[in-house]
RNA sequence: GGACAGGUAGCUCAGUUGGUAGAGCACUGGACUGAAAAUCCAGGUGUCGCCGGUUCAACCCCGGCCCUGUCCA
C-alpha cells in the first residue's frame, strides 16, 4: 500500500527566498488554478512572519490550501501532508479548476511526484527508547541491530544516521517486514504523469543577497514579537514547529542564549544553508525544469504555461 | 614610556623538546520515504604578523620592528 504518484499537476518550487509566492499567485490567476501550499512550516497557524506566508491580498486573489491547518504545538508528518494534498487535488478538480503546488519542501514534492509508502505512524515512545539506546551504546549498536532485520536498509544508511535507522527499526517492529520491502517508490521514475515541475533559479550570490534582505525584513516586521507570543501560550512549540529556521534561533535568543544581532546573523546563515540543501534535492530530480528568475521577471510568466 | 599576554585557515583556537601544521564552526558537494526549515555524510581552503640572524632545516630558537589586549607610569 502506498500513495500513488500524483497526476497532471503543476509545481512551482525553488529555494527559500526565490520568489515562489508572488510568481505562484500570478501564474494561478492566469490559468484559473488554485494553490496548494507545499511548505512544511506554513502549515502552522500563527507562524506567519518567519515562514513568509502569502499575504491576505494574495490569499484573497487566489484560493490557497494547506496553510494554517495545525497548531504550533502539533506534530505533523510527510504522510499526513501527502494524504491531505491528494484530497485537496480532488476537491479542486471537482470545482473544475486546476492545481498549482507552490512551496519549497522537497520531501513533500518528491512524495507527491513519486508516491509514498503507507507505513506505520511514528511511535514517540519507541523512538525515545531507541534514542536512549543509541546514547548509551553508541550509534553503531542500532545500526548493527538494523543489519540483522533489514540488511538492505542497513547497507543504505550511514551508521551515524540514527534518525533514519530508528525509523527503519520502527517499521520492522510494527509491521514485521523490513522497511526496504516497503520503500520502493522513490527509486522509479513514473512515466506519463503529466506533472510539470518548475524550479525558480537565481545565481547563488543573488539569492544570498535576497535572503539577507528578507531576514532583515522579517525582524523589522516583528518576528521576535511573534515568537514571544507563541511561547507565551499554554503549550510550547512542537518538535517540528520549534525547529523552523527563524523560530528556533529566536526562541534561543529569548532564552538568553545570544543577543539580537547575533541571532539575525545566525538566521541568515541557517537560511542560506537551507537554500543550499534544497538545491541538492532539485538537482537530484530529473523532473526539475529550471527557470532563471532574471529572465522570468524580465519577460513575464508565459513561459511557464 | 615600562611590564606582561597574545598575533597560526573566513572565524574561535590547538600544536610543533627545530623536519613547512589541525580541530570546531563557516564554506562547497552529496544523501534523504510518517520529525524534513529537521537529520546524516564527505572535502582543509594557510606568506603560522614583518624583517634579519643561527641551523642541513625555523611556524618553533635569537635580535629588532609592527599590531592587539591588560596592567603600571
Amino acid at each position: 500500500m502506498s500513495f500513488p504518484p500524483i497526476q497532471n499537476c503543476r509545481f512551482l518550487t525553488g529555494p527559500t527566498g526565490a520568489g515562489k509566492t508572488g510568481i505562484g499567485v500570478e501564474l494561478a490567476q492566469k490559468s484559473d488554478a488554485e494553490i496548494i501550499s507545499m511548505d512544511s512550516m506554513a502549515l502552522y497557524r500563527g507562524m506567519d512572519i518567519g515562514t513568509a506566508k502569502p499575504t491576505a491580498i494574495e490569499r484573497a486573489a487566489v484560493p490557497h490550501h494547506l496553510l494554517d491547518v495545525i497548531e504550533p504545538d502539533e506534530q505533523y508528518s510527510v504522510a499526513q501532508y501527502i494524504a491531505a494534498a491528494h484530497e485537496k487535488v480532488e476537491e479542486i478538480r471537482r470545482r473544475g479548476r486546476s492545481v498549482l503546488f507552490v512551496g519549497g519542501t522537497p520531501l513533500y514534492l518528491k512524495g507527491l511526484l513519486r508516491g509514498l509508502f503507507k507505513g506505520p505512524p511514528a511511535d514517540p515512545a519507541f523512538r525515545n527508547a531507541l534514542e536512549a539506546d543509541a546514547a548509551e551504546h553508541g550509534p553503531d549498536w542500532l545500526h548493527a541491530r538494523l543489519a540483522q532485520v533489514d540488511p538492505p536498509s542497513a547497507e543504505r544508511l550511514h551508521p551515524n544516521d540514527t534518525r533514519r535507522i530508528i525509523r527503519a527499526l520502527e517499521v520492522y517492529e510494527k509491521t514485521g517486514e523490513p522497511m526496504s520491502d516497503w520503500q520502493q517508490q522513490f527509486n522509479k521514475l513514473p512515466e506519463e504523469t503529466g506533472n510539470r515541475v518548475y524550479v525558480l533559479d537565481w545565481p547563488r550570490h543573488e539569492l544570498n543577497d535576497r535572503i539577507d534582505r528578507r531576514v532583515d525584513a522579517m525582524f523589522a516586521a516583528g518576528l521576535v514579537e511573534e515568537v514571544r507570543g507563541l511561547m507565551a501560550r499554554d503549550r510550547s512549540l512542537s518538535k517540528t514547529a520549534g525547529q523552523a529556521v527563524g523560530y528556533r534561533e529566536v526562541i534561543e535568543h529569548l532564552e538568553g542564549v545570544r543577543n539580537l544581532d547575533e541571532t539575525i546573523a545566525l538566521v541568515k546563515q541557517h537560511t542560506r544553508q537551507l537554500a543550499k540543501r534544497q538545491g541538492t534535492w532539485f538537482r537530484s530530480l530529473p523532473e526539475s525544469r529550471y527557470v532563471a528568475m532574471g529572465g522570468l521577471l524580465a519577460s513575464g510568466i508565459d513561459q511557464l504555461q
